[in-house]
DNA sequence: GTCTATATAAGGATAGAC
DNA sequence: GTCTATCCTTATATAGAC
């Protein structure tokens, strides 16, 4: 029995319904789309997640949990160093983030872009689940980051955040003029953005 | 007569789309609530626009011809000077998008949220639309700061200038974590975050 | 846990009178 | 140019059999 082409109703929805929320928004993906995908019946949403919002929840808990660790842990391992560079403490914010779009055997690339329009909406109860749930790292990070630039004012650090924030999701979801080269492989195009974002970042927090 | 305070039922839908558009999305979006809104009937959509995907696209077409004309109005300024600054450049391509925000009559402050959903939007055929009519803004701009950063590779430019992008179109949809504090004006709070967004750019443009 | 069948509401679009 | 009325499709959600 091979355990990786073994997938629970639930977790084909979960899947099925990013691919499709990427593609379409969370208002433009039907249930009935979603379940055709999944090649389930259409009341198994209602089952597994009780409604589309409570299914939208879900599918960013499902990554986020990860990613949220991912980027705790790189944040730790960067503090452990005697004087981490803040060019650190950026790289455990944006790399974890951009390895999902590496990740399409688990499906991380599709999510980035949920993420993306999860930006752009306007949905309190959405907005409140992702706060109530993963407003901690961030609050971590704009800690750790602003050790780094004791001469901003908390005002314009808050916006530089804002700022790289931007900077990040929209070139995780790949919406700008870059296209990756033919002669580049998916990975190093991938590893090169996060390292241009990265200094691009980082000059931008050091401007006095 | 006051001209100020009639408008056409075709420019009353175009405010109510918008609006609506902010909030909730294009599919989130229904006929029904923007013509409630418009306060004129249901067949006035159809009647004036043809269906709802045009009506999507004139909706981006009324700000964008007029956005577009500022900044390359700006960008000619800007080009005319002796030796221009790159923040001057800079400037040209944001000022104007950001004080859309402070329109509160002409009612401009909305459709900033709509440029943010459009750029989430995977639809083919609005994106189409938009690279058909508004690309070469972007391409001029390309150019002229590109003609101030001589030793990026075309590359690493084009990352950055998607950081930018990026950076501007999250910062103006007013998604992070900044909030304007009671004590300062809005047109205050604008012109300082585009001030900040110029400043972040310009350091990270110039990082080697 | 999965199915069929269906309740109930809302969607975009249009025909035809005024 | 605006109205009412309506067609037809699609949506979410659930009840109840298996």
């Amino acid at each position: 029995m091979n355990a990786s082409v073994h997938f629970s109703t639930k977790e084909r929805l979960l899947t099925a319904a990013e691919d499709l929320f990427a593609q379409f928004g969370f208002a433009g993906t039907s249930l009935r789309q979603v379940t055709t995908r999944a090649d389930v019946n259409i009341a198994a949403v209602n089952y597994h997640f009780g409604s589309k919002e409570n299914l939208v929840n879900e599918v960013f808990r499902r990554r986020l949990d990860e990613l949220s660790q991912k980027r705790l842990d790189a944040l730790g391992k960067a503090q452990a160093q005697a004087d981490p560079a803040l060019e650190a403490v950026l790289a455990a914010f944006i790399e974890p983030a951009l390895a999902l779009t590496l990740d399409r055997q688990g499906g991380g690339s599709a999510f980035v872009r949920v993420l993306a329009r999860a930006y752009a909406e306007k949905n309190e109860r959405l907005r409140k689940f992702l706060s109530d749930n993963y407003g901690h790292v961030l609050r971590e990070f704009a800690k750790a980051i602003g050790a780094h630039a004791p001469d901003l004012g908390k005002e314009e650090l808050y916006w530089r955040l804002d700022f790289i924030a931007g900077a990040l999701t929209y070139a995780m979801a790949d919406f700008g003029l870059i296209k990756r080269p033919g002669n580049v492989s998916e990975k190093t195009h991938c590893q090169r953005s996060a390292q241009a974002l990265i200094r691009f970042a980082a000059a931008g927090l050091r401007a006095p």
